[in-house]
DNA sequence: TAAAAATACTCCATAGGTATTTTAT
DNA sequence: ATAAAATACCTATGGAGTATTTTTA
């Protein structure tokens, strides 16, 4: 199994089409079809009912390309942030802090924080006593 | 990408070394390092940090490495949950009633069936009124 | 010098493309 | 007769293995 194979399934199941999906996939309508060929066998499961006219889910296939589309935008999700994890886009600090600062300055500079650039702050309880 | 690079990546990340985790997955050292070199490529982010003696896990690669565990082995349980849908060991049956018999003889039914394995009766407002 | 990762190179398996067949409308 | 999926066959790219190099402890 591999991911063309998923971003495939994904993409006939909405043209319902070899050809089309193919074309849409930027490969020829036999590689498409042993793709999923290749895919049904491994999953241990028929995903499309063809008839050599009409292609449509069963069962099986609802649910399965229901979970893949989750998993494959989850994927590329991941990916970027990764990415961006990478490039110092995204980041984390942990400001450690007794009670006394908490009481002083600290309350100004997180409410100015979170007015600027909301949803960056995140509260934990790691090493708090 | 494809979905060996993803679990050679969660190997390596375990065992830290790539002679021990190319071992772990059947394949030669250097093949290793090629898909993990590979991936980095393609995801555009250092996963771990190598200097020939140690490898170790980076921010960005921590934060790959949790997310890719769960898609891996939400990937799993999609693949074995579509082949128990298409075995028939798993499916789903809609019962429509009208009033008079959730009345009668329905609760008791639905309560025997909770009883003897529970977990399989799900109430949906599809088609209710 | 020993251990571990990277690199160079070769080879083969797999995946794609072209051509053709099959089938249903 | 046409449209669409499957099959057969060929080719080429990518990935695996072997051998070697590099590097650091």
């Amino acid at each position: 199994m591999n991911i063309q194979q998923l971003k495939s399934v994904v993409t006939l199941s909405e043209k319902l089409n070899f050809t089309r999906a193919a074309t849409e996939l930027n490969i020829v309508q036999p590689a498409l079809s042993r793709q999923i060929k290749q895919l049904e066998i491994e999953i241990g499961a028929v995903i499309f009912k063809r008839d050599k006219r009409n292609v449509e889910l069963i069962p099986a296939g609802h649910y399965f390309i229901k979970e893949i589309k989750k998993l494959l935008s989850g994927l590329e999700k991941t990916t970027k942030q990764t990415a961006n994890i990478h490039n110092g886009h995204v980041g984390e600090i942990k400001i450690g802090f007794t009670h006394s600062i908490m009481q002083t300055i600290l309350p100004d500079i997180l409410k100015k924080i979170h007015l600027q650039t909301p949803g960056i702050i995140r509260f934990t309880d790691e090493n708090c006593v």
